[in-house]
DNA sequence: GGGCTTGCCTATCGATCGATAGACTTCGCT
DNA sequence: AGCGAAGTCTATCGATCGATAGGCAAGCCC
């Protein structure tokens, strides 16, 4: 009988893929090895503990998104329509291009536990730099008066179900259409979408870092 | 040493609590008989199995939800805009006003198992039908030309964690100013918003439903 | 070919799980 | 007071879980 191999990048992929529909804890061990095609204990040779799958997903989703680490990619100076439109699309691009199906690891099941603390503190961070961005487009009268914790939930929800969009099709349109639905909520006159994109490309163009080249990821 | 008590209602109520933030599959039967003071077999005199209090829960919330059970609550000539305002700010009050906190029903890793398929079909039925209120409402011209998917999304995350601003003071503006949020997405003259809203409080008047006693739901 | 390393397998472990059995307690009714 | 019903308790069950142990196979290098 020969043996199966695997790889973690595959243990990886299919515990993500269980993770974001049975949860975390819906998920056995045993599931992800039939899913990669192995048998449960072979899973400990390459992840010492089935919360070290989650660890290493939530570490490569944090290397990958600036949201999470609170980078920024325009300058200071950039008017709050501008830096809000820029980082839902920038989140909506990381989620879209993910190896991996990540909608399971920012549910309060698996997220809450100690062991993963860290990360609830850099996605709470990183939800607390859209509130303050939002909250400085209402103080200087770009964005309405408006309910601000409905639309970090509405943010949370559309960014942590982004990989849904990422068919075999990427399109190329689609993290600047959803930046531009979370902009519509916000946005006192929703006419200047248009210039504001334009903004938001020239700004990143100056910065070297140009829009449709981030958007390329979407054809790999 | 006395015996401890317990009634249904706050199995229930602990139950869904947990089921919230630890999901369905990460509480277990002895936590949940921790939280209301009993012994873990006890739990099994008043419901047969664990699903049978996750049922007992999804037939409490549909009981209450005119948009899971497709009940219209303003007449057929009502514009897009008006239905959509309305259904809205009507399911963030359910949820508001709920007993339990339900957030933890509408998580896949439990409404996909087939024991809940009934549940899952009701709640997709919904969704649906709040995608043709903005399908026609695009097609009439009300709504811009938008990524209807992703507006359902928000509308999805939003209802579903509706709970969490019912505090000890309920506010009774949120509901409307949730639907306020969501009707500027896709509104394409967000100016009438106002307008939008008396012309369903006028509907509602007429057809013997008040939206204000509605809301008084809220001080209970 | 032989030796070593890696990692996949079967077998097993201790722990936890949802649920059952039956003794016992409490409450309500006569 | 006695009886019956309801439901809480302790004890236990079979099943599943994440993880460990050690044999074995395959691949690589000399």
């Amino acid at each position: 009988m020969a043996r199966s191999k695997v790889t973690p990048e595959q243990i990886l992929r299919e515990a993500a893929r269980l993770f974001a529909t049975k949860g975390f804890h819906g998920t056995s061990t045993r599931e992800i090895a039939d899913a990669v095609g192995v048998r449960q204990p072979s899973l400990f040779h390459h992840f010492a503990t089935k919360h070290d799958i989650a660890r290493t997903l939530y570490e490569y989703d944090y290397a990958r998104s600036p949201g999470l680490q609170g980078v920024r990619e325009l300058p200071d100076g950039a008017p709050p329509s501008v830096e809000f439109y820029h980082s839902v699309r920038r989140e909506i691009l990381v989620e879209m291009t993910s190896a991996y199906d990540l909608r399971g690891l920012y549910l309060s099941a698996l997220i809450d536990e100690p062991e993963f603390r860290q990360w609830r503190m850099a996605y709470d961070a990183a939800m607390a730099r859209s509130r303050a961005v939002i909250e400085k487009g209402v103080a200087d009268g770009e964005f309405v008066a408006t309910r601000v914790e409905v639309v970090i939930e509405m943010l949370d929800a559309t960014i942590n179900q982004a990989v849904r969009w990422s068919g075999d099709q990427r399109d190329r349109s689609m993290p600047d259409d959803v930046a531009v639905v979370a902009l519509r909520m916000v946005l006192a006159r929703p006419s200047r979408i248009p210039s504001i994109r334009r903004q938001a490309d020239r700004l990143l163009d100056a910065a070297g870092t140009p829009w449709p080249e981030a958007l390329a990821a979407l054809d790999d």
